[in-house]
DNA sequence: CTGTTAGCGCCTTCAC
DNA sequence: GTGAAGGCGCTAACAG
């Protein structure tokens, strides 16, 4: 491999001259770039950006933490967050963590490692820990999704989930749903605790108690149980609100393989809606969030960090959600 | 940030010795390895990879070129490699090329300049100047989906596209069908190259000619509207043969659009499967290709290569794909 | 078992 | 406008 030298050598140049051709910065006369151009063709020069990085502190490279890329939910961030690198020079390192702390800590510590310029989070389980290390390496970090603990020491970028999570349940209840349970996410992942406390606050201002509030997780798996788990009990109540996409099929699932009709003998509600691309009738009722823009935006919000061009105080950007009514839900009869 | 020779200093030895604590290389006498690792935790010494990489030519990354993340046959692969990858200290760097030459050699640039350790590539377009490239940096290429053209220069992992279309096509004939229309993606990429093969061989044994044969993307819309081409026919053929699990969704919605059922009126058999996390009613009959085995095995494939444990000659594994039947196919009437 | 020397390829700093 | 010196943090190669 050629490395600057050779370059400055055939150039009859010094190395430095070369690197500033390369960067494009400091005086140089057209004619030695030009010599220096035609070395580099001549030698298929290719710079070593370790040599450059150990050098000038930069990497160029971001990561990107999170619990699954086989949810499409979480597909879609990414595609936003590689989508504002790549716009800006970046490239992206893809973590999973699996919802699982210790997965989090080893990939994180790696990265730090790496020397990423700055890292995407969502953050597994209790994040202080995590934030704390990456605070430590002095490398800026922007959560995103899911609502921090405490004071405000990081930029986050999340969805309304709260707000999302209240319109849903009032779709519910303005079509006579008296008796609806929830099939929620895990307790203390802060996107489960505002979806749990939209509903909440829903049916509380509608002077109703919850049918039946179950925790689970994530998952097609928990969604089919804790659907079956509803489903056993009587009274049954007449909608289900599902914490996630998966979930949601999962219950949907539960509910065809109970023989029960949606909507006519089951409303159901769910979170995140699923690419239109995926799925030939879109039916189910959702609260859908803009995955794209949150990692567009997460990651706008990063690089603007890492170039200086940020507010000193971390900022918190929430997005709205959107409601769209589709065929799962129907009038309680 | 403390570096190696700050750790050494505190315990007192050569910064070598700290190096080999760290990778646990050479022989060290337990207890300089406790004061090592005393001094480490004492500072919260992190490695910092870049000089290590420099040093040692050896990154522990991978690159992984695809076409888009977005489409979840890709994200099963994408969780292929990334598992494998980091069963074996291995980091991904995800780069989308969207079927772009340019943005294939922007990456693929950018990547060879970080020095990466081995590149796992889907290629976009002619392959030749991109694994020219990659091999004028001596790093190793596994090619991923695709087959290439000419001698086998370098390691492909792909699946058996051209008898996975042969099947689903006698499945169709031996339902009864003689009029089968395919919707096929892009001339010149293999795998819409060996489908439509695998097509026109079982239409020929089964002495058939081909009802209509269309070229388009691998996308929805392409399918949405080469269906509506095939329908505006006369006669309309009674099958449709869908080059991937795009273009088949986008062929049911221009089928649902058009008042037509599947499979009453028209049979319908799609490329690719969909997670089943995504889906209440599985209904599209199917070839499936193993997307997630295909990542994680290319990805075991290139770590062998560059352990030094792979063959000399390059290998070409075939990955068998899978026929499902289900609802969208019917005997025709 | 531990240390010394040198250098990976580049860019920061300062000189001219 | 260009160059020389030096070092980023680490480890390969060779001693002892």
């Amino acid at each position: 491999m050629p490395t600057i030298r050779d370059v400055a050598r055939l150039a009859g140049v010094a190395p430095i001259t070369v690197s500033r051709v390369i960067n494009n910065n400091g005086y140089i006369t057209e004619e030695t770039r030009q010599r220096v151009n035609i070395a580099i063709k001549e030698l298929e020069y290719m710079p070593n950006t370790l040599a450059r990085s150990l050098r000038s502190h930069k990497t160029h490279m971001l990561a990107l933490i999170l619990t699954d890329i086989t949810n499409p939910f979480w597909t879609t961030v990414a595609r936003g967050v590689q989508d504002a690198a790549s716009d800006a020079g970046f490239n992206v390192i893809l973590c999973n963590t699996d919802e699982s702390e210790f997965e989090q800590g080893r990939n994180l510590k790696a990265m730090l490692e790496k020397q990423v310029d700055g890292v995407l989070l969502v953050p597994a389980g209790n994040p202080k820990e995590a934030i704390d290390l990456i605070h430590a390496q002095d490398v800026p970090v922007v959560v995103l999704d899911r609502r921090l603990p405490g004071n405000l020491t990081v930029d986050v970028v999340r969805c309304d989930s709260e707000g999302g999570a209240f319109a849903l349940t009032q779709l519910l209840i303005s079509l006579g749903h008296h008796s609806i349970a929830i099939l929620s996410g895990p307790q203390g992942i802060s996107t489960s605790d505002d979806r749990m406390a939209g509903y909440q606050r829903a049916l509380k201002e509608a002077g109703l108690d919850a049918a039946a509030v179950l925790y689970g997780e994530f998952t097609l798996e928990s969604g089919y149980s804790l659907a079956q788990t509803v489903l056993a009990a009587a009274p049954r109540p007449s909608a289900l609100f599902a914490g996630n996409n998966f979930i949601a099929i999962g219950a949907l699932k539960a509910l065809r393989d109970a023989a029960l009709r949606v909507p006519e003998d089951m409303s159901v509600v769910g979170f995140d809606d699923l690419p239109q691309a995926l799925i030939v009738d879109p039916f189910l009722t959702v609260a859908s969030q803009p995955a794209y823009s949150m990692g567009h935006k997460a990651t706008e919000t990063l690089i603007a960090r890492l170039s200086g061009l940020a507010s000193e105080t971390p900022q918190e950007i929430v997005l709205p959600i959107q409601i769209i009514q589709r065929h799962s839900t129907a009038k309680f009869q």
